[in-house]
DNA sequence: CCAGACGTTGTT
DNA sequence: GTCTGG
DNA sequence: CCAGACGTTGTT
DNA sequence: GTCTGG
């Protein structure tokens, strides 16, 4: 799962890594959480890859009120292409969301949950999959747009601490390639493209 | 057909 | 808006 | 996700 | 215990 995140990297940091044109940076946060406004990039038609903040907490298209209804902070990657809520999101409105760390609670023998922030060795910022939406008021008015972050299973880091976890995007400087053996076959999941 | 749900997490 | 259950 | 609140009255 | 706000 992804409930609390941290960002601490500079705007020249996040365009060096994934482009795009800056935009105001708030100040570091070390405790992000739901319902505020986070820094995404996504890709748009005509000017490329945007950043802008959205509303973290996904509000479905068709939601009456912006108070009331599910906080969809969360969307569990195995099945997000069945679940209403997400599905077109999903397949036309990714983001990445960049992050220097994330935050898993886990709770001590008996007794309270303890917090810990994972993050690369390096320090470096990384980012985590999304989806985005745009939120119509029935009434009239600004409309609202807002995001989820993807989770999936833990790696072998977070495995000891929680069983969920945000699907990362690494830069490309922590990933190589190789060709495959005649054995292996691709899968969808494999092309999927998060 | 209409009515009602549509989500995640942790905890039990 | 769209799917599921009754 | 956690932290913090968690109410009533009369009136519409 | 459960809901709301951040």
């Amino acid at each position: 799962m992804c409930g609390r995140f941290d960002l601490t990297a500079s705007m020249d940091e996040l365009i060096q890594e994934y482009g795009g044109v800056p935009v105001e940076q708030l100040e570091p946060c070390y405790n992000i959480a739901p319902s505020r406004n986070i820094l995404v990039a996504r890709q748009e038609n005509v000017i490329g890859i945007r950043w802008l903040y959205l509303r973290w907490g996904l509000i479905p298209h068709w939601e009456d009120h912006v108070n009331t209804g599910y906080k969809l902070f969360n969307a569990v990657a195995e099945t997000i292409t069945e679940k209403t809520s997400f599905r077109d999101c999903f397949a036309a409105r990714r983001c990445i969301i960049p992050a220097t760390g994330f935050y898993e609670w886990k709770q001590a023998d008996g007794g309270p949950n303890v917090p810990y922030r994972i993050r690369l060795k390096t320090g470096k910022p990384f980012a985590f999959a999304g989806i985005y939406n745009k939120w119509k008021p029935p009434e009239g008015g600004e409309p609202i747009e807002s995001c989820s972050i993807i989770t999936t299973t833990p790696n072998k880091v977070t495995r000891p601490i929680h069983d969920r976890m945000p699907v990362i995007r690494v830069p490309p400087t922590f990933m190589l390639f190789c060709t495959l053996r005649k054995s292996q076959k691709l899968k969808a999941q494999h092309v999927l493209g998060l």
